[in-house]
DNA sequence: AAGAATATCAACCGCAAGACC
DNA sequence: CGGTCTTGCGGTTGATATTCT
């Protein structure tokens, strides 16, 4: 089965963009929304491939990204999350308030494994999860009939990465689960976040944790996870940093707790 | 001051998988 | 139902900045 190249590469530009580009970009979003990446940059007037443009919308352009100086509470969590995902940067950055998968990744690989390492901490994670599955259903518009043969839009489901939220504390940082409420406060160095409905939040979250993180699928005949699941027998020791206030099964328990 | 070494991070690439035809 | 398209993800690269010698 051949596979098409995302786009034709002759006579595209590639490497960094102009500041041109990027208000291109940015004003003709603005006005037809994101997706249909490959019509959009001979739409928008861009000598770009889709893939391109999508990359530089997300990681640079998106309103309410954040960029630089991570916070001692994202470090944190960061490393937590990493522990328990693995590699999986897009789910990471679900849970960081305006951080985009691609800037975690950087700083993952440029400060935090040398910082883990310094510590005298492996920096790998509990278990090489796999790379998560979507189902069928989730994540895209589709056309569906209607009884009448009409092509109708249906709206499915989306996984939307929900407005970014902590599930943890962040004012006590080294105890960080020392509450056990499900907490829904920003990073405390953020101020472009508004206020959210707690109750509201919560539910997206769910909804968000149960699709995405899929942790019944994830986990389903996993030994390791069982193990993790019952609890008892999993032995501390293994953990790749220190868990003296068990952090992590917190984070774990957070989790288990929101798709209860 | 200058060249080398190292760090950083934006952007690219290939692949997987669902959607579409 | 199979081939193609589209999107999104994670790994990697390479240009630039910074630090070291």
């Amino acid at each position: 089965m051949g596979r098409a190249p995302c786009c034709a590469k002759e006579g595209l530009r590639k490497g960094p963009w102009s500041s041109q580009e990027d208000s291109l970009l940015t004003n003709y979003i603005n006005q037809h929304g994101e997706g249909h990446w490959r019509s959009l940059p001979l739409n928008a007037g861009l000598l770009r491939c889709g893939k391109s443009c999508r990359l530089r919308w997300v990681n640079y352009l998106r309103p309410g990204i954040k960029r630089g100086n991570f916070c001692e509470d994202e470090d944190d969590l960061i490393v937590r999350l990493h522990s328990l995902l693995g590699n999986r940067w897009s789910l990471i950055a679900g849970r960081l308030p305006g951080r985009t998968d691609n800037e975690i990744k950087n700083y993952w690989n440029t400060h935090l494994v040398k910082k883990l390492k310094n510590t005298g901490i492996d920096p790998k994670p509990l278990k090489n999860f796999p790379r998560r599955k979507k189902t069928q259903k989730e994540g895209k518009k589709c056309k569906s009939q209607n009884s009448k043969g009409q092509s109708v839009q249906v709206e499915k489901i989306k996984v939307f990465a929900p407005k970014p939220i902590r599930i943890s504390c962040v004012n006590s940082r080294d105890n960080s689960f020392e509450n056990d409420t499900l907490s829904t406060s920003t990073c405390s160095s953020n101020s472009n976040f508004e206020e959210v409905d707690v109750g509201k939040e919560k539910e997206n979250e769910v909804n968000f944790l149960a699709r995405d993180l899929d942790f019944g699928e994830l986990l389903k005949g996993d030994e390791f996870c069982d193990e993790f699941l019952m609890g008892e027998s999993f032995n501390f020791s293994k953990r790749p940093f220190s868990l003296d206030d068990n952090m992590v099964e917190k984070v774990y328990q957070e989790y288990l707790l929101l798709l209860s």
